[in-house]
DNA sequence: TCATGACTTTACGTATACACTAAAACATAC
DNA sequence: GTATGTTTTAGTGTATACGTAAAGTCATGA
């Protein structure tokens, strides 16, 4: 169902596309890139986009058989689907209603601010015990720069690009894989609102010149001074999102 | 599907029981106690009492249609409690082979304890900060005080279902509904282990000693007490279950 | 116009059928 | 006995059918 079957059908379907099969149940050729998957995980995939992109907003409800239209498959890898993007937080299931896109309310964000920011000091103190790689500081290093290069035309997309890669850089440098899990997931639920407020932020001048610090500090090995720069960081983020989706009266975004 | 489903479920299915129907889909009344669920709801919980009360040992392979055979369902409502199984880190699915009951390593254990250590002493310090009620207040003594009691009885079970109470209670008290949601997550998680591990540990005076300490101090409101008192009550039973397993070679619980 | 009851429609949860292919079993050669 | 190739079996992912009941629609009365 997941992860080895993947693999084992990438290896065994190679087979011609488009075979009609005989009996009731049509086996069209999934489309190949280079991971053939499930229809489930495709549609898991094809909703979570729709929903972090907006394309479903926030507390719009959409049916089974709706999706599975859209997605042209029945309705049972869509249920499967569903059952995970409810477990990992971007829809609800409500019965003879659908799916339904949970807004992130100013509540929401704080939740998810209070974890990262716990979680995430706790992973820069970690790195600066035991120190950044070459390969870790230079992915570090780039996306900083990129930041700065990005604050110089004024792209904002282009920074929070940038960002992402530095958070998401910095969480898989943690050697707990259930602590990745949990950030990642709650990094995924603000995602929407992230890009739904970036022009609305203050230009990021600061931001940027904390996670540059960050950075010096996890190198010079200090990690009660980078786990409390990042507490600081992650905490000032999520205050300034909060205030911003109060202020605009975005309470559902 | 889950949650509105049940309750609407609970006051329309007042039917006769036993009411063969006409067509493919046998319909037997499912037992009814005072909630209704669905097959996946009961096949969840059917088979994740299993697991944690190790009637599927760790590393069992157990297929669909046995779990279905078992459960006395189709294959679906197992599927889809199987998902969710896995999402909560209980199995994984590995195809043909059926479910896999998730092993709990030394390192396991050690990545639930860093993460449950960080997130309750955090909540510690939020109660302490705000103060208890006098409800939450007397559900940490009475956990605590079944603790006494079960030591004074030598009876270890009692003293484990009384620190099981006494953490859930403190982290049913965090305002932060996603914290809660990971904690438990990961407490879950543990189960097994603390559960088979019981009669292995030295007596739980010392332990005893600081569930009343942190309720003393969360009442002193003195926040910063109180997270390092929980922080320290963690590490070491966390340490202390990561030795036993190693001590013990249990490194597949 | 609003409330209520009856009837109809439809979305869900589930069982079942089926195609596909991974895994097991079997046959053969060295 | 071991390795390899072929055949068979069976477990999964998916589509479809169906019963059930929630939701919607319609008719009627006050």
């Amino acid at each position: 169902m997941f992860g080895s079957t993947s693999r084992a059908r990438a290896v065994a379907s190679a087979r011609a596309p488009g075979i009609e099969t005989p009996a009731g149940v049509s086996r069209p050729a999934p489309d190949r890139h280079e991971t053939a998957r499930t229809r489930a995980e495709t549609a898991y995939e094809a909703i979570k986009h729709r929903v972090l992109e907006n394309a479903f907003p926030a507390g719009t409800y959409v049916l089974e058989q709706e999706l599975a239209d859209l997605l042209e498959m029945s309705r049972t890898p869509v249920r499967e689907a569903l059952i995970r993007l409810a477990h990992d937080g971007f829809v609800e299931i409500r019965p003879r209603h659908g799916m339904r896109v949970l807004p992130v309310s100013p509540d929401d964000m704080r939740e998810i601010y209070a974890i990262l920011t716990i979680l995430e000091a706790e992973v820069a103190a970690e790195i600066a015990t035991r120190g950044l790689t070459d390969a870790e500081a230079a992915a570090l290093w780039y996306a900083t720069n990129e930041m700065t290069l990005a604050l110089e035309e004024d792209d904002l997309v282009r920074w929070a690009r940038a960002d992402a890669a530095f958070h998401r850089d910095l969480i898989m440098m943690s050697a707990n894989r259930r602590q990745r899990q949990v950030v990642l997931q709650f990094w995924d639920q603000s995602h929407r609102v992230r890009m739904l407020t970036l022009k609305l932020r203050p230009k990021p001048f600061e931001s940027t010149e904390e996670h540059i610090k960050l950075v010096k500090a996890m190198e010079a090995r200090k990690p009660d001074l980078a786990r409390a720069l990042h507490r600081a960081h992650r905490q000032e983020a999520g205050a300034m999102l909060v205030r911003i989706l109060a202020e605009h009266n975005l309470t559902q975004l």
